[in-house]
DNA sequence: TTAAAAAATGCAAATACCTGCAATTTTATA
DNA sequence: TATAAAATTGCAGGTATTTGCATTTTTTAA
């Protein structure tokens, strides 16, 4: 078998199915382990793949956390699904640039149009190829733990629009406390989008419900609408309902 | 047999099978591997086929993905490796967003410390796991087109910053016509970051040079350090030597 | 922290490739 | 037709690539 059939066969693979494993691939193409390593370095070198220890993954779900777990994956993009229902063309939405909004804005109609305001690299990048949508990239120091755009420069040009709609992942949300983080900086910007906004999108996988962070991002009865991969009518949610946010 | 004829059962098998090797047409056509291989070179200039290591591939047999390779990858990490030569730790710079200047970063020493000022989303993403730089993402409206942040909001905060050294590609240069372009908002850009700058460092595949696009970005005489994969004493830069324009 | 897995490194054998050259065949032209 | 010029082919040699293996280093996960 020629190199570049083997090439082909691992992208191939990892389009599939977003990973591929070294181990897998040398028993699957009868070569050594050191031949598919370096098939993925080749391959990594020249953009087309993402290689990590033990495997490589495909570039486009190259996204911190992601390769952690699937289950959270699944959950997001139900998340993502239920998101994408509120969005209208022609609002102007603005966006944090966590890993549940990533899922979003990959699942975004190709027929809807908007304009995106967002803090997130990783969000604009994810929009590049989507015909309709305009991105605008709110700059900043680029915080490399939140992996946003953070700092006055955020916050201040934040205070001169105002969006339609905001959707925010979250760390931490409770009944008692709140939607609540535990970054600083994180947490001014969070409520610097807040106060842009018309409406507030909390997007937040069952797993973390009822958390409690250490900072106060804001109270339950600003959040508009509050996403789970939950059904709205499941009793885990039942302490939000009374509190009258708007589930869905 | 004719040349004329291998080329046809070549091309034949190459239909049959996606795929052939040069030991076994050697054989089938009963002539030396090197006349085959001769003839997959022909072949493939003649873009019939795919030569690769060993044989050759049907032309339809493309990679997922191909879009993203990068252009002469090679000299672009010779230009960069020369390129971050010219940074000094506590610098403030400024960068585009072309590939050049992407593999500039991912090459950049993990013991320097400097401040990064961007208009790529790429690039940020890039030193996301850097140690000590400093990344500044300066933000507008992204351009799907050359993934960069444009419009007018990038070009005032330009205005009220002064960078030591800005990084910027280019798709033409020449001595007559400096460094030209060809997207106006991509044009706008750069002569706002070269007006920020102290010093501009143009990076040039040797490919590019004496090549000239549509709109003007600036003269010879306003570029720093012109760096490309060739060595600086080469003949094909002699005119730009004689223009005074610092090779490295 | 420790032990297993994966990766990097250096090495060697096999294979493929390139260059120049000479022998042969084909083509062009007087 | 005769003959020079051009193209084709095989071969020798030297070079480059590919691959697997052994060894050391790094990373990961328990």
């Amino acid at each position: 078998m020629l190199k570049k059939e083997r090439h082909a066969f691992i992208i191939k693979q990892i389009n599939l199915h977003n990973k591929v494993l070294s181990a897998d691939l040398a028993i699957a193409l009868n070569v050594s382990e050191d031949t598919i390593r370096r098939d993925l370095v080749e391959l990594d070198e020249s953009r087309q793949i993402v290689k990590v220890h033990g495997g490589a993954l495909a570039k486009s779900f190259h996204y911190p956390f992601q390769h952690n777990d699937v289950y959270a994956l699944e959950a997001k993009k139900t998340i993502a699904r239920k998101a994408i229902s509120l969005i209208k063309s022609g609002m102007m939405v603005l966006t944090g640039g966590g890993s549940t909004v990533l899922e979003m804005v990959q699942a975004l109609p190709l027929d809807l149009a908007v304009t995106i305001f967002t803090i997130s690299p990783l969000v604009v990048l994810q929009l590049a190829d989507h015909p309709l949508v305009t991105v605008i990239l709110i700059g900043g120091e680029f915080s490399k733990d939140s992996q946003v755009c953070v700092g006055s420069q955020v916050v201040s040009y934040l205070n001169e629009i105002k969006f339609d709609m905001c959707f925010l992942g979250t760390n931490g949300i409770s009944v008692n406390d709140g939607v609540t983080d535990s970054d600083l900086n994180v947490v001014h910007l969070k409520k610097a989008m807040i106060h842009a906004s018309e409406q507030l999108v909390i997007m937040c996988i069952a797993e973390k419900l009822n958390s409690v962070q250490r900072m106060n991002v804001c109270q339950l009865n600003q959040v508009s609408y509050l996403i789970t991969d939950l059904a709205p009518a499941d009793d885990v949610l039942a302490d939000y309902r009374k509190k009258g946010v708007q589930l869905y």
